[in-house]
DNA sequence: GAACGAGACTGACAGGGAGTCAGTAGAATG
DNA sequence: CATTCTACTGACTCCCTGTCAGTCTCGTTC
């Protein structure tokens, strides 16, 4: 209720703009029965980032077992992905800009994000043993980038209202991970 | 001088932390004074973000005129910026989260961005037609992003006192940029 | 059906940082 | 010496936060 309002909200608003007062307006609770439910704004906000996770979690578990060709699986991974993002944009934006301000919230984020770093990294590691990807790869340093560049472009192109074209996005997306991965220069 | 004293503090302590009054505190002068030389704290790290830019375009200019082999040209430039990095690492991160939290800033950030990413992609127009960068890559899509990757890395990598390796993170993202711009994959 | 306890909610408070403004002190100018 | 200008400050208001004592409602128990 409360979060469902909160992420209405987003929507429309930046997340400098959300406070408990603003948002339990939308709900027609008083202010203090905010914290009824939530320790402050910040540790709403990392209950949505759950949510997110969960979400994003379920779409990407395929790319981990797959045995479909690689250019082909990594684009239907990273289109799952996108796509979640296109309906939660402005949720998974509004993550990335209160991380900084609470302690608490900025390690969870961190361990989201982590999280993605390790499965990431064991796929190189993997494929690497294949002989997929080159053996001069640093696995770990180039998931953490790529993971890092994904986060920065999906919240840049589907953050707000306006949002990017998501074909578009993918496709530069795509384009990177590939080259970066199995690029033979 | 007060300027001085952010930056100092900038190193030990993260934005969030950075408030008008304890920031005079380290100056002797009052918190009003504060007021005097900036409208507020996000305008003063604007005008960190200001020198940042200037002594970045400094070390970068070379590379849109370079005439030196590709792969050593952009090591070079791309060892400048970490370079200037690694020498205000957390000035950079607190201007990167101290964006969100101001329209102002936000713009004044944004349109940083936009600078790197129209002379990246005015660079990569140049050599597509020259037959050094292949015509398929969308040139202003791939210029946004593999800044969006340099600021999120950089940042990461150098915003705290405890900083990464600065040859390690150099060597990761030049393979990035070279992969994606000129392998023939 | 009266008494009770639990849960949901609120009014009112204290705390703290932001930004403003009238006014002071001291140097510079005539 | 009088005046003006600049740098600075004490004190104020504003807004948001987080808390707490107290109320209201409802299901449970005797």
């Amino acid at each position: 209720m409360i979060m469902d309002a909160a992420v209405e909200f987003l929507w429309d608003h930046p997340y400098r703009e959300l406070t408990a007062g603003k948002l339990m307006e939308q709900t027609g609770l008083s202010r203090p029965a905010f914290y009824q439910y939530f320790k402050n704004v910040q540790d709403l906000i990392q209950k949505l980032l759950l949510d997110l996770q969960t979400e994003m979690v379920s779409v990407s578990s395929p790319w981990l077992t797959t045995d479909a060709p690689r250019r082909k699986a990594l684009w239907e991974t990273l289109g799952g992905i996108v796509e979640v993002c296109v309906r939660n944009g402005p949720v998974f934006r509004a993550i990335v800009e209160a991380a900084p301000t609470d302690q608490e919230l900025e390690s969870a984020w961190n361990a989201f994000m982590q999280g993605w770093d390790e499965a990431v990294s064991a796929r190189i590691k993997l494929e690497q043993s294949q002989g997929a990807i080159d053996q001069s790869i640093d696995g770990p340093s180039m998931a953490h980038a790529l993971n890092r560049l994904d986060a920065a472009l999906l919240v840049d192109g589907f953050g707000r209202r306006d949002q990017a074209d998501p074909e578009h996005v993918l496709k530069t997306i795509h384009t990177i991970w590939m080259r970066s991965l199995y690029c033979s220069d």
